[in-house]
DNA sequence: CGGTAAGCTGACGGCATGACAGGACAAGTG
DNA sequence: CACTTGTCCTGTCATGCCGTCAGCTTACCG
């Protein structure tokens, strides 16, 4: 299904250029962390993998292609986000747990990939169709769970029809990726992350039941 | 107040210098909305601006130090969210309404300065302090404004103590302009705009006040 | 051991960067 | 009108990155 890996000029790659092309994408992953994206050369990614330029060009066409590269494998392995929220109940207490773990749980996925994420939320917003699909994809089992479970809920007679259960996780959805990526503009604004974090699982909890959680 | 305007190396711009100025600025604008942020060249704008590169440099310190100043002017002129929102009753019908022309107002906001807008938050969430300090500049009328609301409404009673008034502001506005940067991700995601509006609406409304929204 | 494909790089033309010195130009002065 | 002054712009240049190609080295296989 995946396909094997290719070279841009069409050979299959083998054992020795898997393992170069993926330092690659380490090492420039650690860029990504330490410098601005518009910042980040090509050739100071090569120099850090030890290598030469051509043999980045060799793996892939340029740097955002290689960037989209790390976002696929992220979203691939990092399951990351679809155990947050694995089958819950959002009734009663359960429901505030459901919340707060949600919001745990995102906020320390969104710290440990910001720097690949951020890059992703940029090409989306530039409207770069690659960019948004991945993003989606990512976002993707969050929100549909959020959706069905809004669904579900208004199934039940306990939330408005006339709410849209997708545009009302995705407005969620995009809320929680946005603090994440700002939270130190957050603390120099004077709120602390332990003050954030109940404040947004209220939030969540309102937006997904329509009620205050029972604490 | 705003001192006078100064090349790189020092002299003050008279009236010729700053029309080119203005007009770097204004190709540059042009061009963060037409091409991906990473692909910006100081020659396309200067080429653009029907100038050579170096009056570019003489202006400006780099792309990064023009689009900090594109992000200044419109933070300066473009009170343009304070009105959204001055002295309006959060209570009753009034509250949903307010809550409907904040989004809406927002929106277009954003909308209108969408290109600049995603490199300041590239630049704040990179963290960069000229980048997030701008950033804030931008939303402080809104995210105060809404900060004292919730504050008013806690003295009265009206919202638990416990609400951190200021996390909740800023949470709410972030997911305004998360939402208005991913507005085309929604869209290919099948939800329409005139969904996505009522549906924030309601949310601001629920987490301003605590309660759904009379309409 | 020879053939084949994978893997890497030196080298190169092309282009952007950023600095400088000097020319063009407007405005004021005697 | 010539002269001066200070602003404004650009030609030019050294430097460095980009992206490509030909060609060399390495690994694998019969």
């Amino acid at each position: 299904m995946t396909g094997q890996v290719r070279t841009v000029d069409g050979r299959v790659a083998g054992r020795r250029g898997q393992a170069t092309r993926q330092k690659l994408l380490d090492c420039l992953s650690e860029m990504l962390s330490s410098s601005p994206y518009r910042d980040v050369k090509v050739i100071d990614v090569a120099r850090k993998a030890g290598t030469s330029p051509a043999t980045f060009y060799q793996y892939f066409p340029d740097v955002e292609g290689a960037v989209l590269e790390i976002a696929e494998q992220m979203a691939a392995e990092g399951a990351g986000l679809t155990d947050v929220l694995a089958e819950r109940s959002w009734v009663g207490k359960a429901g505030w747990q459901a919340a707060q773990e949600l919001v745990d749980g995102f906020l320390e996925f969104w710290r440990k990939n910001d720097a690949i994420l951020r890059v992703v939320d940029l090409g989306a917003a530039e409207g770069d169709k690659r960019f948004y699909k991945i993003r989606m994809k990512i976002l993707n089992s969050v929100t549909n769970s959020l959706t069905d479970t809004v669904k579900d809920l208004q199934d039940k007679g306990k939330v408005d029809k006339d709410v849209n259960a997708a545009a009302m996780a995705g407005s969620l959805v995009a809320m929680l990726a946005s603090v994440a990526s700002h939270q130190k503009g957050f603390s120099t604004w004077g709120v602390k992350q332990a003050e954030l974090k109940p404040n947004l699982a209220l939030l969540v909890h309102l937006g997904i039941t329509g009620k205050k959680p029972t604490k």
